[in-house]
DNA sequence: TCTGGGGTCCTAGGACCC
DNA sequence: TCTGGGGTCCTAGGACCC
């Protein structure tokens, strides 16, 4: 058996751990730049706001009710790392599959078992971090998700939901779940299978497995079996390095100055060069990529990308920034007002596999050992004294690049200068 | 004035090779 | 007037997830 734990709109919850006056009133958060809602409180959702939705084109009265915040994402990954670490201590089986959401192996247990240790897993996340999350447990991760879903919509359940393949009530449930309510089953595929009869999370299970791969793919195959209680998607190891990397952000004003495309590429560059050395990667070649507010249709649109190959895999800031920097001058045209810019690492190998060509083994050593000396004094003290203490070029007042979060609450797990900071009124 | 920032996997189609 | 067949690799783009 597979549990899914999901916590109720995780960034929402986070906020009231810290500010419970919040209980109870439409919470949302923003997304970067304080543009988009990104979570919601049930009381918020009540009120028809919906997922992504712009927050300047709310209606005043929803604006003047609701309490909206910055996204605080030092607060989330620390709050995060705190339920999943209770997780570890219910199952040696921990895969985080995102901020909010972790799966949870229990092959080798009880089946009998597994209800009760989940509702106790269930009260110590909350006892011990404030929160409340859902636990859905099942033979296979889609159901797994079937089965949270119902935890956290029906009291019943009091929020842990057991689906097995072939019970009744399994299938009761997927007959009145929309198809496009299962995981990995959009709005896209939704209309296809519609025109096959096929509205239902029922009827998707029992379609035909070989008729639904030629239709759509190996992707929809694979749920089709999940739904029956076959596993046919793996669990990932934990922790497993990522394929691509990608730091972008959207200008808080839009600007059409190429040195300040340029500042927030060397920004963006050098985050994404840490990362790439944090999960012990090199990069083989740099995307880098602009484009315009494509919002904005009286405005001349332009959005343009290039890839620039690295001479060799690295994870050197300064090879990467040089390397952003040829990409920009590749693509920058005049006369437009950038939106957002971004730079990819692409093609990443794992760093003790390097192969070294004959020229670096006899000539780049040294040079290489010394970009990782470096490489690992920059990141030390940046970790220890704080972000930017040794950044890449000189930083300009007001760039467009900064954020504009004005709602921000303080870090107060992370931070102790923060911690008794009250700004949210 | 203001519309996020990451990721994954799969498929189709072109380039290229023998 | 006539112009193979099959394989691999790569990239762009679609669709989906949170």
């Amino acid at each position: 058996m597979i549990a899914l734990i999901d916590a109720n709109s995780f960034y929402v919850s986070c906020e009231r751990v810290f500010a419970p006056r919040l209980e109870g009133r439409p919470v949302g958060v923003l997304s970067n730049n304080d543009g988009c809602i990104v979570a919601r409180s049930e009381e918020l959702k009540a009120l028809g706001v919906a997922m992504g939705a712009p927050r300047h084109l709310l209606p005043p009265a929803i604006r003047r009710q609701a309490v909206l915040l910055s996204s605080n994402y030092a607060l989330y990954g620390d709050m995060s790392r705190r339920v999943n670490a209770i997780l570890a201590e219910f199952s040696p089986d921990v895969e985080v599959y995102s901020i909010d959401e972790s799966f949870v192996g229990f092959g080798g247990f009880d089946p009998a078992a597994v209800e009760g240790h989940c509702h106790r897993l269930r009260e110590t996340v909350r006892r011990d971090t404030g929160i409340p999350v859902g636990v859905g447990v099942a033979p296979t991760r889609v159901l797994a998700k079937v089965a949270n879903r119902a935890a956290k919509r029906m009291p019943a359940y009091e929020g842990v939901c057991r689906l097995d393949a072939e019970a009744p009530a399994t299938r009761a449930l997927l007959e009145r779940l929309p198809a496009t309510a299962v995981w990995g089953v959009a709005r896209r595929t939704g209309e296809r299978l519609a025109l096959m009869g096929i509205h239902t999370a029922w009827q998707l299970r029992e379609a035909d497995p070989e008729r639904i791969r030629r239709a759509f793919s190996v992707v929809l195959e694979r749920i089709v079996w999940e739904l029956r209680g076959h596993p046919a998607i793996a669990l990932e190891d934990l922790g497993e390095a990522r394929q691509r990397l990608m730091v972008s952000r959207s200008f808080s004003r839009l600007t059409g100055e190429r040195d300040e495309l340029a500042a927030a590429l060397r920004q963006h560059g050098a985050q994404a060069a840490e990362k790439l050395r944090r999960q012990g990667s090199l990069a083989r070649a740099v995307l880098v990529f602009v484009r315009t507010n494509p919002f904005l249709r009286d405005e001349p649109q332009y959005a343009n990308r290039r890839v620039v190959p690295l001479a060799r895999p690295s994870d050197d800031s300064r090879e990467i920034l040089a390397a952003a920097q040829r990409g920009l001058a590749a693509i920058h045209r005049e006369g437009y007002r950038y939106q957002k810019c971004g730079v990819m690492l692409l093609d990443l190998v794992d760093r003790e596999r390097r192969q070294l060509s004959l020229l670096e083994a006899t000539q780049g050593e040294a040079a290489r050992q010394c970009s990782d000396r470096l490489m690992a004094v920059v990141d030390r003290l940046n970790r220890e004294m704080g972000r930017d203490t040794v950044r890449f070029g000189l930083p300009r007042d007001n760039s467009a690049w900064r954020l504009r979060c004005e709602r921000l609450t303080s870090r107060y797990t992370t931070r102790w200068d923060e911690l008794m900071r009250v700004r949210i009124g």
